[in-house]
DNA sequence: TTTACTGCAAAATGTTTGCATAAGG
DNA sequence: CCTTATGCAAACATTTTGCAGTAAA
């Protein structure tokens, strides 16, 4: 689950990813981790800090962004839309795609990596290393103003 | 598998969708389904069209791949680059990202589909019907100039 | 003939670049 | 200090839009 966010830990995240811990990069990776269960964009993070850091510019936030997927901080987002999105949660979990109010959700769920895992180590693919592995689930909410949960059969 | 590419099927295809048999809708259906590999974005469609239909226009393709997968004719395929990709292959199946490469690979497997139809019928969505799914595989090629390809272990 | 599609060009959106200045270690 | 990051503005890339003319059914 998540910690809260102090500045002592997002430094401290920014250091041993062995990046220099600036203001903006801070308030980036706050920015980006609140904002983690909506897959944010370079300019959805922009406007989340931008109130409380009237200074800091697109262009870095862009920048920053990219250095934090670079070096593993956040992971890039796949999307249908044409845009880059960020995702804060770096644990192995899964994403569900609504088509008609074009949101992403996150789905975790152990059972199914444990499922996945076995499978994958059954099967070689030949001359690619396999780092990792996401379930893409698509369909519609059935009420859009409502949320989407996950329970057992 | 692929069936041959005829001017007959191609209008079929566009007339079961109920959509009009237009020049450029034909011609669009087949250079998507040409390239279906590659997972074009509609920039590579137009280009492959283009020599042999010099008078279509750019906005007509990025139209016509937009109402191909409303209707389900076509795939919008996840990226990480920012940009919309299509996918003439509708059948279920799963991608291989290289992230060094760029390139995203198909990867089919009856057996992966079964276990997880049977993983989603336990589960319960709640909210959200949920129309597929399919895997995303991570990671990077071995050797960039050589295939990728699947085997049992 | 009627309706829906196309071409064109402009605008909107999203992202990257280059470089002078500023800040971190 | 020295190196790397930032801000800014311009360039670039991609996608959408509006509308007059054209073609399919």
């Amino acid at each position: 689950m998540q910690q809260s966010i102090t500045l002592h830990n997002l430094r401290q995240q920014l250091v041993d990813s062995g990046l220099k811990a600036t203001h903006q990069r801070i308030v980036v990776l706050e920015a980006v981790t609140a904002l983690h269960g909506l897959h944010p964009m370079a300019e959805e993070v922009y406007q989340r800090l931008k109130p409380a850091n009237p200074s800091i510019s697109l262009g870095t936030v862009y920048k920053t962004l990219d250095t934090f997927a670079d070096t593993g901080l956040v992971r890039r987002v796949l999307s249908q839309d044409g845009g880059k999105r960020y995702d804060a949660n770096t644990d192995a979990h899964s994403h569900i795609y609504c088509s008609n109010t074009k949101e992403i959700v996150d789905f975790e769920d152990a059972e199914l990596d444990e499922l996945l895992t076995a499978f994958f180590k059954k099967r070689n693919i030949e001359n690619f290393d396999l780092k990792g592995f996401s379930v893409q689930l698509t369909g519609t909410k059935v009420e859009p103003d409502k949320q989407i949960r996950i329970s057992k059969a």
